[in-house]
DNA sequence: GTATAACCGAGACGGTACGTCTCGTCTTGGC
DNA sequence: GCCAAGACGAGACGTACCGTCTCGGTTATAC
């Protein structure tokens, strides 16, 4: 959620024609346009003819390398992802912290995810990529494997590590478990559904650390 | 989220027209007609003329009371909850049960809602619906008040009772507390981020009550 | 050739959609339009879209109404040939003169046409369609049948006069006949063959009604 | 009409590249290519991307050495004329003959020119040529040039036999004169103004050689 | 015998126009 | 004045070609 990780291989998606030749100064600036429109207009403004254009780039080139504009935007935010960690260091640029408290781990990372979900930068693609994923299931299902389970498993291995350090029951399932804390906050992000705030995200650790009923 | 309750007050939203004139024919033929399209062709390729051409009805007709395809869906959508809940039996259907035991009883409500996540009649819209409305924040908003909150407000009813019984602590926040267990579903059920089943649910419940930190 | 006439009761060619309910004032626009491109720009590059624009209209409503920017042009043609004839006079304005003299009204005709030959509003529209007429044979019959036939039957019935004074050998076919001196003058203008004068239509005239044997 | 001579010197048009080093292979390759397709679906839809595919050629082969598809096909029609009166057997091959009788070798010939315009080899191109020269000044000049005047001066000589024979006027100008029998099959044919027999050209012979008027 | 230049096949590229589709507005005639 | 019908101006869709521009590869002289 709050992560995107490493040179992810560049998966050669549609690949009919020759990469090889791609024109990688075309492809930054479709990319670019792409965030840049999403940004400015929204993603339901945004046209592959306006992206074109903004690019300084024929259509064709567009269809010639995706299939819709929501696979152009995903790629681009894909790339800015592995752009942003590339600028920030090493690989491991947001791997959820491990000082040996979990709940304070959990609540840092958290805090870093609620600044980043309202960065301008980050909000309108992914709402966008979030919103067209649910009504085009492969789309969706591309969005979740590629953008979504990365980030969720830095929180199944440091939910591990607390297992091991006897801080989490060793029979909890962590894929289950860390949605207890990322779902609740993706849903009040998402659907507005309530407030996102820092003493509300410490709060869901509390309660998923320790259960509702009393001890 | 299992739920949508009583006779809404039919919110007279677009309100130019003269609303005691108009034709309740054509505003049935038109949410028949728009949910039957979501379901067949899916929401993006629904269109305001096909609505139209299917109910019989001139496009004017449609645009004079809504304002968009997504208005129409979300107040047919209304409509056919309120079909259900009238055809069920009294308002009360869909209330969670009361049996005592906080545990079972969620248990079952979250059962009962994963079926109706899958019922056919219900998913595309619904589907739809929650896409648009992380989009269109004001859509998001009707959407949200609606139909989400009126659930969840049952949800927070429940754990209360729960708390005056002593089976959920008392400085728990309900509106909080109910999200450990429903945005999960909410977000496997959306995104496809994983398998939904009853194991599934029961297993949500258990863990929201009683917290991953061993006792 | 020299000639269009009276009002062509208007052909209703493409009538699917409800011809009543056409708007006069974008059919005039797009008429205008479309001969003012063809002139200013040439029929290659005038373009459907061109002419939507310049007319300040649809595409959409020309492709309801015509089905290519060659019946465009035809009609546009046609309508400025009635509009031309109707502002003479009344229908008779281009019948071939009769004084008695067949070889003077016929030279007088063709210089006439000449010179209508080089107006350039007429010039450049009826070029485009013989040229497009001779590739699109559907589009080639109607241009002969409602521009070529109407003029070149003028020339049939003026012979017959002829012949009836005895002027013209009575086993002669007029509609061949016509061809003698109006093909040749047909072939230099369009194939710049040849110059174009009308020392050269009086002499096609009298070689077509002497003939080249010695008598 | 019914003519096309000699080995015309492969104009060297168009010569910026090394002509020496020219893929003579390529070069007939494009020849065949492009009259099959105007052949086979039409001039209009045969695009010079279609004839590079077609030949096996890069389509800047086709841009190298030549400015259009109607170059090409002008010189592809042109090399098919040639090839034509090679295999056919000395150059004379199209004259016209001179039996003494000039009504009758004039029948001969335009009998013959009527098979050969709807000889299914020739039709399509030289249409399109002939289409395409009333739009495009240039080339219709360099239609003319090549393949037009040839013809035609082969009827000029034998109208200026026929004049020493006696068998025409003195002073008539045998430029203006074949035109009376060539125009009018050029323009049935171009236009489909009318059926092409050859009792039609045998009718125009006689009109033009003896006129319509009384003698 | 190698260098070096060109044509060549291939096809990506920035563009333009195509003909279609849908939008949201407007107009007409019937009830 | 609502309604069915649907024409209208607008403009994006995805496709097809345009003519230009690399990119290796293959000749084919010129050193």
């Amino acid at each position: 959620m709050a992560t995107t990780r490493k040179p992810v291989p560049t998966a050669p998606e549609r690949p009919q024609p020759d990469a090889t030749r791609r024109s990688q100064r075309s492809r930054r600036a479709i990319y670019d346009a792409a965030l840049a429109l999403v940004g400015e207009v929204g993603y339901p403004k945004t046209t592959v003819e306006g992206i074109a254009a903004r690019a300084g780039v024929g259509k064709q080139t567009i269809y010639r390398w995706w299939s819709s504009k929501a696979e152009v935007l995903l790629e681009a935010f894909l790339d800015l992802g592995e752009q942003a960690a590339r600028a920030q260091g090493q690989g491991a640029s947001y791997a959820i912290p491990d000082t040996g408290d979990i709940a304070a781990d959990l609540k840092t990372v958290l805090r870093a995810t609620v600044d980043e979900l309202y960065d301008p930068k980050f909000e309108a693609p992914s709402r966008a990529l979030a919103a067209e994923g649910l009504v085009d299931e492969q789309l969706g299902r591309e969005f979740v494997a590629k953008l979504l389970e990365p980030s969720l498993q830095l929180y199944v291995d440091r939910l591990r590590a607390a297992q091991a350090a006897g801080q989490v029951r060793a029979e909890i399932d962590p894929r289950i478990a860390l949605e207890l804390f990322v779902s609740p906050l993706a849903q009040r992000w998402l659907q507005h559904t309530g407030p996102v705030s820092h003493a509300y995200t410490d709060t869901l650790v509390d309660y998923a650390l320790h259960g509702l009923a009393p001890r």
